[in-house]
DNA sequence: TCCGATGCATCTATTATCAATATATCAGAC
DNA sequence: GTCTGATATATTGATAATAGATGCATCGGA
């Protein structure tokens, strides 16, 4: 995630479920397809995405196996389950949720103040 | 902060801000006036509101001031300070990048697979 | 061989809440 | 006067989620 803000926190396992459900994919791929998405604002320290990644699949969110490549090289392949799926659908609904009560508080300002925003 | 998710966390100061941006107000006030914008979606605990509040006076972003009132009642009545201001319009813009980015990686799957955001 | 890319892992420090708790005082009902 | 609820503030420890820092391994190309 980039460093930007506390503000940004929590959103790891949504994010990663929200490529996952594409697609199996392994961790590092993960974090490029995110990186990607939007326009490489949203990044992951290796810090945050295996733990996270551990966790998930802990949880039955995300289920991992190892594969080896082409190459020769093993990498861990993490897949969504049916629960992770849930999952999904339940943080975007929060989420959602969420952004539109924190535009209710912080967008209520903007229309009435204007001059702030005008600027913005 | 309704006790729902890790994804709400770090909005404290810019939901403050927010409200204190149109007139000062002390603390009980501020937490009411956020639960009333937001229908009750968002609250906070006392644990979270007060230090808050004094992390952000230490900050400089916000001004305390002790009064009475007609009853004879003590509160602490904050007000926005010019650099808490600057803070507001810099943490709405970070948080309006960040929605935009985060809604890119989870928007993307709902157009794409369609299956989930249908029932959403 | 060296370097960069790919790929994973772990640990500590930091940060921001959540939970729990406490104090004080006004206002109204009994 | 007493009790209860609302108002108003404060603090502390536990918990959770990163950020930072670091390390290891291996393939591919120069």
């Amino acid at each position: 995630m980039t460093a930007m803000d506390p503000l940004f926190k929590g959103s790891t396992p949504m994010l990663i479920l929200s490529v996952l459900v594409e697609k199996p994919m392994h961790g590092y791929a993960i974090a490029k397809e995110i990186e990607q998405r939007s326009a490489d604002f949203l990044r992951f320290r290796e810090g945050t995405l295996y733990p996270a990644l551990h966790e998930m699949e802990r949880k039955g969110w995300i289920a991992g196996r190892w594969e080896v490549t082409d190459g020769g090289r093993e990498r861990k392949v993490y897949a969504i389950t049916p629960l992770g799926l849930r999952e999904l659908e339940r943080q975007q609904h929060a989420w959602r949720r969420f952004s539109r009560a924190l535009e209710a508080v912080i967008g209520r300002k903007s229309s009435e103040g204007g001059l702030e925003t005008c600027t913005t």
